[in-house]
DNA sequence: TATTGTTATACTCTATAACTATA
DNA sequence: TATAGTTATAGAGTATAACAATA
């Protein structure tokens, strides 16, 4: 009843919208990759380090949409807990490469699982279909709002991957959840 | 449901997409919305204080997820700059009732555009299609994700609104905006 | 005793600038 | 001079607990 006044202001906010559902996924990510130095931020590292070619911190960083500053006394923890690696880059002695140990590896791979479990949790309110539908339109948005500077050409390669059939590009890849 | 996964790590995440595409909304938002007190989470302060009838911090604090602690003194902020009222209810007088000045309506009239102007462009990679769906389903995920306990059934109540045509007395409602 | 709002404290995240070492 | 990374600092945002007034 009532509504006397316009609309439904808040639950028609994009902002409202993501906040709660970052938030709620932030909270629940927490359960599963809490103990891993950095939480959430810290699986990411992990898996945005788990590439070849290795990259440098710059440019996981910019991946991720931190800081460089941040991303610093990330990789110190990841480091000190023999997550990760740090080598000189032979080409340029400036910059260091970050690459996941063995251990970094098995930690992500078994949060990758648990991970996917909290995610179709978190989209229960939606059929597969449509759950699949959110994260291809999402991920096209992350795509575009990262590509604000062109250096992330990589998400171009994901969406031509996500349309073709899953082999592709790379090497190993896991199945994934359902 | 269609594959549209076995892709890469981290742009399959879900967690990345929601704060690289949270983070630009933030980014954005504050440019429309940083003057006023709180910046993004004032405005929602606002906006989710008008409403008939009024509601208390409590109600506030819960529908935008944010703890009562913080919501003191972002209300205290804005009460500061005459944008709210904190009046006693009548009915229990530990609550304080929240109402928006004509100052603090006039602040939200203004920015709703400006930010809807911030949302297409965050979302300029979608068809107004996709850019539709993308709310809708976004919008089911939130509500699902606040109705842990269901204090907030006027999600619902929403929801119903959007699919059967603007019903109801009297009043003019948005322009459909999907 | 439970609840609404307030206050104080601390911990995380983030943003900025200065510094180094390389280029 | 410019760049990659580090360090230090301060500012938000958030979470927790203690407290006062009221139910």
């Amino acid at each position: 009843m009532s509504g006397a006044q316009g609309s439904d202001p808040i639950n028609d906010d994009l902002g409202w919208m993501l906040g709660v559902v970052f938030r709620a996924y932030i909270r629940a990510a927490d359960h599963v990759v809490g103990d891993l130095p950095g939480g959430p931020r810290g699986y990411q590292v992990l898996t945005s380090a788990d590439r070849e070619p290795a990259r440098n911190q710059g440019a996981i960083a910019e991946e991720l949409g931190i800081d460089r500053t941040v991303l610093t006394y990330l990789i110190d923890d990841l480091e000190r807990d023999g997550l990760v690696v740090r080598r000189p880059d032979p080409a340029d002695r400036r910059s260091r490469l970050v690459t996941p140990t063995d251990a970094g590896r098995d930690a992500t791979r078994h949060r990758r699982e648990a991970l996917g479990a909290v995610e179709s949790r978190l989209l229960r309110a939606l059929s597969p279909e449509q759950a699949s539908t959110l994260r291809a339109l999402l991920r096209q948005v992350a795509c575009a709002a990262q590509e604000v500077d062109p250096l992330t050409d990589l998400c171009q390669v994901v969406e031509a991957a996500a349309e073709r059939p899953p082999a592709g590009r790379g090497g190993r890849r896991r199945p994934t959840r359902t």
